[in-house]
DNA sequence: ATTTATAAACGTCAAAAATACGTTTGCTAT
DNA sequence: ATAGCAAACGTATTTTTGACGTTTATAAAT
């Protein structure tokens, strides 16, 4: 039986999922569709955002891993709370209204937003009763409710804070190349990065150790990998280090 | 009569001041008592941060500036949402207990943080029916609720954004010295900062106007005032530009 | 075996910014 | 006058950035 909900206080993720072979960042979404049943209208036909009712005895926090993990599977990955969004008539477009009368919502309903940071490879959309799909952060379909507006801050504050702290390594697999980290960057910031200049800045940090190994399996010259390490970065940085790339 | 209330959302508000006659950084708080009526123990005797229930008709931001108007009589000051804090026991503290029992508290209340920016001089506390009043931030009193942690992270949060945009020249007055802008940072960062480099950087942005005027009614050399100016700040740099000191 | 294509990796130079200090200046109070 | 003092300016060195050119290592093609 499901626990008891908060019927006016949600959590809304926008999941970020980096694509590796594409090189493009996406955010994940679900599809919302309805027709009248007498005349076939289609009376809504777009995209929201995975959310959810908080349960009374969890934190805001086990809410968002617990939504995050019903439509991905996934658990441990990086999770941040950036900002609530409670305005009265949020949820009051004409759509919006028609929606929520198929469905248990409380009309002002405050949610907190949340965004992960993973990798769309990681998720297995084939049996997937949400009809979610991936759209790239720069080409989303029409949204419903305020998550457009939800994802376009949580976007913002992702830029800010993979400058500031190094939670692209991840997106990244425990052994990387600097090429690798670079797109990570370029596609999440959406700016073009010198090559040999990021190179140097990125060898240069402590935190960042070259392996003894290199690429296997490429049909060019084979890059040398690194890892990042967690250990030295947390010793070297005293908090509100600025990273900049 | 008092409109309806959301029962189980609030605002809490961190109220920073910054003192400039002894150049300290400050948060409001409301003296919270209590004693037993019939063994005249003390119950309760602490502080909290001043908030309130969100209306049913007003937006999150609202009820923020209404709480700061109501303590402070101040509008207009730089206000930020910082985090929401939801924990299903964050109320559950012995104390809490018995001081919800004598108010009007939800038992699972969430509430949105702010915080606001400001200036002590600006506050009258003299007509102060809540008993308000500013402590120093790194000298802060016995809290009740998870007020310590709600000012621990605004706290967090502040130093990050002052780095990050120019709201600093919130708490100056229209014309101010090179001096007063770095007593500022070193109260709000805690730090030291060596004037001679701090004053060319500071003197060499281009949105820090230098005026045709100096102090008046000093003792010493009467220093040169200078001006933010936001046109020029917004014109030059787009957003997440990062100022660094 | 040699060549070719290509990404990886290294190198250079000038400009800008940061760091760590020393010195001079202009004001008021004595 | 001059003493005291913060304001303001100066300087030398090191670090970091930005914009490029060049070389290297590999697999695949010839």
């Amino acid at each position: 039986m499901e626990p008891e909900k908060i019927l006016n206080i949600s959590v809304d993720c926008v999941v970020f999922g980096y694509d590796t072979s594409t090189k493009s960042l996406n955010v994940l979404l679900i599809k919302r569709y309805l027709e009248s049943e007498t005349t076939k209208d289609i009376l809504v036909d777009d995209y929201v955002l995975t959310g959810y009712h908080v349960y009374k005895t969890e934190t805001l926090d086990e809410t968002a891993t617990r939504v995050l993990k019903e439509l991905t599977g996934l658990t441990g990955q990086y999770k941040k709370q950036f900002k609530a969004f409670g305005d009265p008539d949020r949820l009051m477009n004409p759509k919006d209204l028609i929606w929520i009368k198929n469905a248990e919502f409380h009309k002002r309903t405050t949610t907190i937003a949340y965004y992960f940071l993973l990798k769309t490879e990681d998720v297995d959309l084939k049996n997937n009763k949400n009809k979610a799909q991936w759209f790239p952060v720069n080409a989303l379909p029409e949204l419903g409710f305020d998550h457009k507006q939800i994802i376009v801050e949580a976007y913002e504050d992702l830029k800010v804070k993979c400058l500031s702290e190094p939670i692209i390594f991840k997106l990244l697999p425990y052994k990387f190349t600097i090429n690798e980290v670079q797109d990570l960057y370029q596609s999440i910031l959406g700016i073009e990065i010198d090559n040999r200049n990021f190179r140097r800045k990125l060898i240069n940090k402590k935190y960042i150790i070259a392996l003894d190994e290199k690429q296997v399996g490429v049909s060019k010259k084979p890059a040398q990998l690194y890892m990042f390490s967690k250990e030295v970065y947390d010793t070297v940085f005293q908090k509100n280090y600025l990273i900049s790339i």
